[in-house]
RNA sequence: GGGCGUUUAGCUCAGUCGGCUAGAGCGCUUCCCUUACAAGGAAGAUGUCGGGGGUUCGAGUCCCUCAACGCCCA
C-alpha cells in the first residue's frame, strides 16, 4: 500500500481543485504548437465572451462542451489548439459602462471620447480577468499564451486590413439608407440586433382633405406622429376607389404640403372579414413617409417620392435634418418627443374633426436588443458590406455540404471543386436549414456604429462642392447617380490608400479614403512608397480630410477571429503565430448558440471563405441547447437571471458542475435549470421569493429573507447584477445552486471512493511478470474488460456525433453499475490473494480515469498519481501508456479482440438471476450478510458455473445444489428461464400465503405477456411480414414466457 | 404571418432502422451505518408516451389534424 493512498473518505473538490489546476498550469500540456502536414491536428476558436459581464450557465455550457471535444482529441493524439479570448462587444460594453457613469452622474459626452474610452478599457480589463478566470475555474484547458481580445493590437490591424481589402474590392460602401436607428444609445443598429415585440397599440384613422375640395382620403396608420413627413398617400391599384383618386392630391394637414395619391400594390386592400388584423383594421389609404419607414422608402423609390426627414437623432421631431418646409402651424411640434408628437398631433386632428377613428390595435414593433426602446427608422449615412455579392452570400451557402442543401437557390452560382465548397456540416442536422434561410433573405450589412468603443472606421471624408472638385474625381462621378460611389486613382492611392468617391447631391462630391494598417502599407509595391502611415494620416488631415467618427459592428472583428487570432494577415509580425493558419484553420468545429448562426457564423464563413480563397473556418457547426433557468426563460446577461458557474462550483465542484451539462445536453431540448438559493449565515439551500419584471420575467426578488433566520436578509444575483442593491456585510450575496449538479457530485465521489477501494486492495510489491491473458482470467475479469472495451468504442461513436447526453450516460453506467456496483463486488473474496486479478483492477481504474477526464478533469487528474502507482501488470491488449499528468495521457485503446459481445450477455443472463434472488432476500427482509442456498437444474447449474462465482457472490448463496436430487422444505421459489429454481435459508419459517401471493403475481405477468406473444404469432401478417429474426425473437420470448410460467405454477403446487 | 422544436413516471429528461415486455437520475416506500462510498448499498411502487384520426402484421417512433409551450425569422 502507497502512502498516496491516504484518501479522504469523501472527494472534496474545493480541496482538490487548486492543486490540479496549478499542475496543469505549470505544464505546457494545453499548448499547441504548428506541426507538419501529416499530424492530425484538432482546433476550436473560442466564441469570445462578452466583456460586458461575467459568464453564466449557457457559457458554462458551451465552454465544457468543447472543453470536453478538446481533451477527448488531445488524448486522442491530435496537436490540439484551443484558442481562447474575450470580444469587446460594443454596444454592450459601451451601453454598460454609460449607465454606470451616469449612476456616478457623469455623462458620456462631457467625458470625452478619449476619457471615456479609457473607464471602458478599465471594463474590459475586470471582466477579462473574471472571465478568463471563470474559464479556469471550470477546467478549461485552453492555449492561455495565446489568449486574444478582439481589439488588441493582432486582432486590430486583420480588422483594418480586412476592411481595407473589401474597400478596394468594392466590397465596402457608404449610403444614404434608412438604417434600424436607436435614440436612446444613438447608434444604427443591424437587422439582428432589432427584437421584434407585440405591442398593444392603435390605429388611427386621419382624414387628409383633397385639394381641390371634393371630400377626403381615411388614411390608417399606427405612427401618427410621422404623418409631418409625409410625401404622399398610397392606394391599391385594384382598389374599386383608386381609378378616381390616383392623380389627385392631398393637403397634408398641419404641414400644409400638398401630396400625390398614387398607386401601390404594397398597400393592403381594406377588408373588414379578413382573417388578416392588417387588412381589417385597413382603410385602403396608405401614408407614405420615406424617410421613416422602410415599407415607404420602397414605395418612395418605386414613385420617385421626396424624402422629408421630421425627427432628430433623439427621435424628436426636428426641422434640422431635411425637413424645409416647416409651416407656422407645425412649429409648435418641433422639439417634441416622438411620444409627445404622437399625443400632440392626435389631439389636433380631434380638435380640427379630422380624427375619423381610433381602434386597439396590437402590432409587432421593432425594438432595440440593447436598450429596449422602439427602433426609428431614420435617415442616414452608413458604411455596409455588400454581403448580398455572390462572392459573400453565394459563397457562404455554396459551403455547406450537398446532403443538407442539395440545390443552390436562385441567383446562387453552383458549387465547385473550390475548397470549400460543400465541406460545412451543422449538428444537429435541423440548422443547415436556419443557415440556409438566412442567407436566402440577407441584406447588406451595415457596419457602422455611432459609438466609441471599439474598432474606429479606417477611413477619412471630406465633403467638396462638385465643380471645386478635382478633374479625376468630377469625372469619375460624372456617369454615376447621386449616391453611387466609384473609386478612383489619385494621389491617396499611390500612397498606399484607396479613394472611394461619390455625388452626395448634384452639387456635392464625398470623398473618402481608406488606409490599410500600418503592417500592410509597408508591405505594399506603391509608388510613392516612403509615406508611413502616421504621414498618409497627417496629409490627410492637411488636406481637410476627417477621420469617420464611427466604429465597426463588433461582428465585423468576431466575424474575423479565426483569421485574426492565428496572426492573419501578417503572422511573421507575431512569430508565435507562424504556421498556425496553415495548421489550425480550418478548425474543427464551432461549438456556439442557434441565435449565433445569423450573428457570427454566417460572417465567419463569408470571410474566411474570401480572405483564404475559399478556406472554410470551421467544418462543423455545432449548435448546443440553451440553458433556460426554472420559469423557462433564456439565461441570460441582460435579464440578469444568470447562474455564476462558480457558484456552482462552490457548492457541488467543477466537475459535477460539467458531467451535469453535458449529461443535460442532448439534440432536441433545451436545458431547464431550476435554480436554488443557499443562506450565507446558515448554508442551508432554499427556494427564493420570486417577483415579476415590468417586462413579465419571473426572477428572484432583489432581496431575500434567510429561512433560518427571520431577522436577517440577503441580496440576490439578479438584484446585484440588475443594479437595484449591493451586497454589504449585513446583507450579503446569495449563492445559487441547483440540486440538477448532485448526479455529477456524486459520480466524482463514487469514483473517488472506488480508487479508494482499489488502492486499498493492490499491493504494489505483488506486481505480475508478463502481460496478462485475459483469456486465462475468471469470468469477471475477462467481463469487466469486454465492457470495457464496449464502452470505449460507444464513447468514441458519441464524440463523433456530438451526442453528449449519450456520452455521459454511458460513461456513468459503465463506472457506477458495472465497475463499482458490480465488479468491485465479484472481486471481494478473491483480490486479495490474486496478483494478476490486482494488475487488472488497477488497469480498470486507469481506463475509467482516462474515460472520465475530459468531462471530470478535476477528480480524475486528483486521483491519477495514485492510480498509476497502483499500476502492478498490463492486460494484453488494452493500451495504457503511463504519463505524468492525464491531462496529457492517452485514450484507451483495446484490442479488437477484447470486444466479446457472449461474455456481456451470458452476465446479463446471470445478473438477471442474480436479480431474482435478490428480489426474494429483499421482500424477506433476509440480512445481507446471511447466506443461503440454491437448488437448480442442470442448465442454471452450467450457467452459474460458467461465471465462475459471480452469482454466489452477488446474491450471496453458500451452495449451490442440484434442485432435481433433493427438495429442501423450507424454500422460495422462483421461475428462471423457465426452470423452478429453490431457494432455502432464508429464513427458519417460510410464510407461505406471501410466497403464493409473490408467486400469484409471477403467474399473472407471465399470462399477460404470453397473450401478448401469442397474438402477434397468431397473426398471420406478422409472420408473413416481418423480419425472420424479429418472429423469431418472439418465439423465444413467448417459449421463455411459457416455461417461467410453467415453473411458477409448479412452484405454486410444490408448496402445497 | 413563415420556419424550427417540444409535449413520455410527481420533477428533469433518454428512447438510434417502426419490433417496447417503455428506461435513467432525482423524489417517494421498505430494509441496511455490510471494512470504498449514507454524496452509499439492496429492493419496491408509480406511465391513457398531449388529444383525435390515419398508414402498417405491428406506432412512443411514420403521416394528417387539433391543442399547449418555447425559440428563430419577418
Amino acid at each position: 500500500m502507497s502512502e498516496l493512498s491516504e484518501l479522504p473518505k469523501a472527494y472534496v473538490p474545493a480541496d482538490a481543485e487548486p492543486a490540479v489546476k496549478q499542475k496543469w498550469a505549470a505544464s505546457d500540456v494545453f499548448h499547441a504548437e504548428p506541426v507538419a502536414d501529416h499530424v492530425p491536428t484538432y482546433s476550436i476558436v473560442i466564441p469570445p465572451p462578452n466583456v460586458t459581464a461575467a459568464l453564466h450557465l449557457g457559457h458554462a455550457l458551451n465552454n465544457t462542451l468543447q472543453d470536453v471535444l478538446i481533451r477527448y482529441h488531445r488524448m486522442r493524439g491530435f496537436e490540439t489548439l484551443w484558442m481562447p479570448g474575450t470580444d469587446h462587444a460594443g454596444i454592450a460594453t459601451q451601453t454598460v459602462v454609460e449607465k454606470r457613469l451616469l449612476a456616478e452622474g457623469v455623462k458620456r459626452l462631457d467625458m470625452g471620447r478619449h476619457a471615456f474610452v479609457a473607464r471602458t478599457q478599465e471594463w474590459k480589463d475586470e471582466y477579462e480577468r473574471v472571465i478568463l478566470e471563470q474559464l479556469a475555474a471550470m477546467g478549461a484547458s485552453t492555449d492561455n499564451a495565446r489568449t486574444r481580445f478582439t481589439m488588441d493590437e493582432m486582432c486590430a490591424t486583420a480588422v483594418q486590413h480586412a476592411f481595407y481589402e473589401l474597400f478596394g474590392d468594392g466590397l465596402i460602401y457608404r449610403g444614404k439608407r434608412l438604417v434600424n436607428w436607436d435614440p436612446v444609445t444613438r447608434t444604427a443598429l443591424s437587422d439582428d440586433e432589432v427584437e421584434m415585440e407585440e405591442v398593444e397599440g392603435h390605429m388611427w384613422y386621419l382624414r387628409y382633405p383633397l385639394a381641390d375640395g371634393s371630400g377626403h382620403v381615411t388614411v390608417a396608420t399606427t405612427r401618427p406622429e410621422t404623418m409631418l413627413g409625409d410625401t404622399a398617400v398610397a392606394v391599391n391599384p385594384r382598389d374599386p376607389r383608386a381609378d378616381d383618386l390616383v392623380g389627385k392630391t392631398v393637403i397634408l394637414p398641419i404641414v400644409g404640403r400638398e401630396i400625390p395619391i398614387i398607386a401601390d400594390d404594397y398597400v393592403v386592400m381594406a377588408d373588414p372579414e379578413s382573417n388578416d388584423a392588417k387588412a381589417r383594421h385597413a382603410s385602403g389609404f396608405l401614408k407614405v413617409t420615406p424617410a421613416h419607414d422602410t415599407n415607404d422608402w420602397e414605395i418612395g423609390l418605386r414613385h420617385d417620392l421626396p424624402v422629408i426627414n421630421v425627427l432628430g437623432p433623439d427621435a424628436a421631431i426636428s426641422d434640422q435634418y431635411g425637413w424645409d418646409d416647416i409651416s407656422d402651424e407645425a412649429r409648435p411640434f418641433v422639439g417634441l418627443s416622438r411620444e409627445d408628437a404622437r399625443e400632440a398631433i392626435v389631439t389636433w386632428f380631434t380638435a380640427h374633426d379630422l380624427l375619423a377613428e381610433v381602434r386597439e390595435y396590437t402590432h409587432s414593433v421593432g425594438h432595440s436588443y440593447r436598450s429596449h426602446v422602439p427602433i426609428e427608422p431614420w435617415l442616414s449615412d452608413q458604411w455596409y458590406v455588400a454581403v448580398t455579392d455572390d462572392q459573400l452570400r453565394g459563397s457562404a451557402i455554396r459551403a455547406q455540404v450537398v446532403d443538407q442543401v442539395p440545390s443552390m437557390p436562385d441567383g446562387v452560382t453552383d458549387r465547385s471543386d473550390r475548397t470549400g465548397d460543400g465541406e460545412l456540416r451543422f449538428y444537429p442536422d435541423r440548422y443547415a436549414k436556419t443557415y440556409l434561410h438566412w442567407h436566402e433573405n440577407i441584406r447588406d450589412w451595415c457596419i457602422s456604429r455611432q459609438l466609441w468603443w471599439g474598432h474606429q472606421i479606417p477611413v477619412w471624408l471630406k465633403v467638396v462642392a462638385l465643380d471645386t472638385a478635382p478633374d479625376h474625381v468630377r469625372a469619375a462621378v460624372a456617369d454615376h447617380a447621386v449616391d453611387e460611389a466609384v473609386l478612383v486613382e489619385s494621389n491617396w492611392t499611390k500612397a498606399g490608400a484607396r479613394h472611394l468617391v461619390r455625388k452626395i447631391t448634384e452639387t456635392e462630391v464625398e470623398e473618402a479614403v481608406c488606409v490599410p494598417p500600418a503592417a500592410t502599407l509597408r508591405r505594399l509595391d506603391r509608388e510613392d512608397h516612403l509615406v508611413s502611415a502616421n504621414e498618409l494620416v497627417a496629409d490627410l488631415e492637411r488636406a481637410g480630410y476627417e477621420r469617420d467618427p464611427d466604429v465597426l459592428d463588433t461582428w465585423f472583428s468576431s466575424g474575423l477571429w479565426p483569421l485574426s487570432t492565428m496572426g492573419w494577415p501578417w503572422p511573421e509580425d507575431y512569430p508565435e503565430t507562424i504556421g498556425l493558419l496553415d495548421s489550425f484553420n480550418p478548425t474543427s468545429v464551432l461549438s456556439t448558440a442557434r441565435e449565433i448562426i445569423t450573428l457570427w457564423v454566417s460572417r465567419m464563413v463569408m470571410f474566411n471563405r474570401y480572405f483564404l480563397d475559399g478556406r472554410l473556418p470551421f467544418d462543423d457547426v455545432f449548435i448546443h441547447a440553451m440553458v433556460q433557468d426554472g420559469h423557462g426563460q433564456k439565461m441570460s446577461k441582460s435579464l440578469g437571471n444568470g447562474v455564476d458557474p462558480r457558484d456552482i462550483i462552490h457548492s457541488h465542484g467543477a466537475d459535477a458542475m460539467r458531467f451535469a451539462l453535458v449529461q443535460m445536453t442532448t439534440d432536441t431540448q433545451d436545458v431547464r435549470m431550476p435554480v436554488d438559493m443557499i443562506d450565507p449565515f446558515s448554508g442551508q439551500t432554499f427556494e427564493p421569493e420570486y417577483i415579476t419584471t415590468a417586462a413579465g420575467h419571473r426572477v428572484a426578488a432583489p432581496t431575500q429573507t434567510s429561512p433560518s433566520d427571520p431577522t436577517k436578509q440577503m441580496v440576490s444575483a439578479y438584484g446585484v447584477a440588475a443594479g437595484l442593491v449591493e451586497p454589504t456585510d449585513e446583507m450579503p450575496l446569495a449563492r445559487n445552486t441547483s440540486s440538477k449538479f448532485d448526479l455529477g457530485r456524486n459520480f466524482a465521489n463514487k469514483v473517488w471512493n472506488a480508487t479508494r477501494f482499489a488502492l486499498k486492495r493492490i499491493d504494489p510489491s505483488l506486481a505480475p511478470a508478463a502481460a496478462i491473458d485475459i483469456g486465462s482470467r475468471p469470468f469477471a475479469d475477462r467481463w469487466i474488460v469486454a465492457r470495457l472495451a464496449q464502452t470505449i468504442a460507444r464513447l468514441d461513436r458519441a464524440i463523433e456525433q456530438y451526442q453528449f447526453n449519450a456520452f455521459a450516460d454511458t460513461l456513468y453506467g459503465f463506472v457506477w453499475n458495472d465497475v463499482c456496483d458490480r465488479y468491485l463486488e465479484m472481486i471481494k473474496p478473491t483480490i486479495d490473494d490474486d496478483a494478476e486479478q490486482q494488475a487488472i483492477l488497477g488497469a480498470v481504474l486507469d481506463a475509467v480515469l482516462r474515460l472520465m477526464h475530459p468531462v471530470m478533469p478535476f477528480v480524475t487528474e486528483a486521483l491519477w498519481p495514485n492510480v498509476s502507482a497502483a499500476r502492478t501488470g498490463d492486460v494484453a491488449g488494452l493500451t495504457l501508456p503511463s504519463t505524468d499528468l492525464l491531462a496529457g495521457a492517452a485514450w484507451p485503446v483495446a484490442a479488437d479482440e477484447l470486444i466479446d459481445d457472449e461474455l456481456v450477455a451470458r452476465f446479463g443472463r446471470a445478473d438477471d438471476l442474480i436479480g431474482r434472488i435478490r428480489a426474494i432476500r429483499g421482500s424477506q427482509n433476509v440480512a445481507p450478510k446471511k447466506l443461503i442456498d440454491l437448488h437448480a437444474p442442470a442448465v442454471v447449474r452450467d450457467l452459474i458455473d460458467s461465471v465462475d462465482g459471480v452469482v454466489e457472490v452477488l446474491a450471496g448463496v453458500a451452495a449451490v445444489r442440484d434442485s432435481e436430487s433433493e427438495r429442501p422444505k423450507v424454500v422460495s421459489p422462483i421461475a428462471f428461464e423457465g426452470c423452478e429454481v429453490l431457494l432455502s435459508g432464508l429464513v427458519d419459517d417460510v410464510d407461505l400465503d406471501a410466497e403464493r401471493a409473490r408467486l400469484q403475481k409471477v403467474i399473472d405477468g407471465k399470462t399477460k405477456q404470453i397473450a401478448g406473444f401469442t397474438g402477434r404469432l397468431s397473426n398471420e401478417g406478422f409472420l408473413a411480414n416481418a423480419k425472420p429474426e424479429v418472429v423469431a425473437d418472439t418465439r423465444a420470448l413467448l417459449a421463455a414466457a411459457e416455461a417461467d410460467l410453467a415453473a411458477a405454477e409448479q412452484a405454486l403446487a410444490n408448496l402445497g
